[in-house]
DNA sequence: TGGGTCATGTAATAGGTTACATGATTGC
DNA sequence: GCAATCATGTAACCTATTACATGACCCA
């Protein structure tokens, strides 16, 4: 059976906390994985009724315990078979899509200081990551009977951490370089002053999390 | 009028060189931006016909000139408008997906070495990457009169290089880390030794250039 | 009794890959 | 003449986002 990746996320999270409902799933995806993960409802939904059709999960303490209406999750001894060999394949590459370095590499026919307001933006929008990424590292430890699965937690934030430093710094030689072959509005000064409210409420609208 | 981002990269590629055919410009995307942006030809034909369409490309010099049937196209004065426009508006965030940490924060329910497996095996790929982008850079530069679109060129690669770079250095701790957290299958050797072969084959139909 | 948020789900749509079909040109 | 590659295009399919619809529960 094939199964896309909405499905072994699913999967992946009941094994490590069993009973969670769809609602909670996307929670956690934003949460916790969300700087390199999403999912909206309209994958998930439709994916736990697969899996459930197909034995891989069940249906578990309905709504009567505790709140009402809500239905969660487990997996069962087939899903996390499932799980397993797929963890064991070899990874898919994304397809690669960066809209900013796209910008930025035909930026020789845009405004003077296009680039240079890209790349600020760039670095803002890492800063704001860099900050998500320490409050969920500060969210993590503390466990007696140590968690199990924190060593891989802490290693894939502390990829997140290190590509974004490395982007920040990357940015700031960037600006740099920038400066020195586009002589821009004023030849001395770096960048012009007065930048503040960009527009960036219509791209925030859904999937939360990152940024 | 609303594009997509293939519209923008055919604009693009038409301001840098005009006259390139919807074959080139498959190729030239694979060739230079393609460790951050991809392209097929399901969009690239169909953008063609929209674009000419909206008089914001026009075909120029017919197969007649040298080869025989292929339609190269150039910008129109509408078209350039149009990609400078796009160029002064902020870029979008690409929703996340990184599948190998996807299955590096869900490794404890794996086989014991499969994390260390994902790990090796990210790691050859940003070499393989690094060693693409060096093959890119090397092809750039040499030009008389400079090249005006070098700088910005050369900021792309750069962030390659050094997003690249920062992964294997981040791979190389995460080995470590993963080798005192895991007692693997022997708690002395790093990791098993025999791991030839790996099975790449049927995810590199496609879409070449990148790793 | 009214607003917020918890919670589930579906339909419309967009965006993109893959496989296929077709034929010309080039080099051997 | 044959294979490889140049070159264009289309159709089927898949994945995923967005907006919408619906209603329960909580608390003030």
């Amino acid at each position: 059976m094939k199964h896309n990746a909405t499905s072994y996320v699913i999967l992946g999270l009941l094994s490590i906390e069993p009973g969670h409902s769809g609602y909670d799933m996307r929670k956690a995806v934003q949460g916790s994985i969300g700087y390199f993960w999403g999912e909206s409802y309209g994958q998930i939904y439709p994916a736990l009724k697969l899996l459930t059709g197909e034995g891989l999960i069940a249906r578990s303490g309905t709504g009567s315990n505790g709140r009402k209406r809500r239905q969660g999750y487990v997996l069962t001894e087939a899903g996390r078979r499932c799980l397993r060999e797929w963890l064991a394949v070899p990874f898919h590459d994304e397809p690669p899509r960066n809209e900013f370095l796209l910008k930025l590499f035909f930026a020789r026919e845009a405004a003077p200081g296009a680039a240079a307001a890209h790349l600020r933006d760039f670095e803002e929008r890492n800063l704001r990551m860099l900050d998500a990424l320490k409050k969920i590292e500060a969210s993590v430890p503390a466990d007696k009977p140590p968690n199990p699965h924190q060593p891989y937690w802490l290693l894939t934030l502390g990829f997140g951490k290190a590509l974004t430093t490395a982007a920040l710094a990357w940015g700031e030689s960037a600006r740099a370089e920038l400066a020195a072959a586009e002589p821009s509005t004023a030849p001395s000064a770096r960048v012009p002053k007065k930048r503040a409210a960009r527009k960036t409420a219509s791209s925030r609208k859904h999937r939360g999390g990152k940024h």
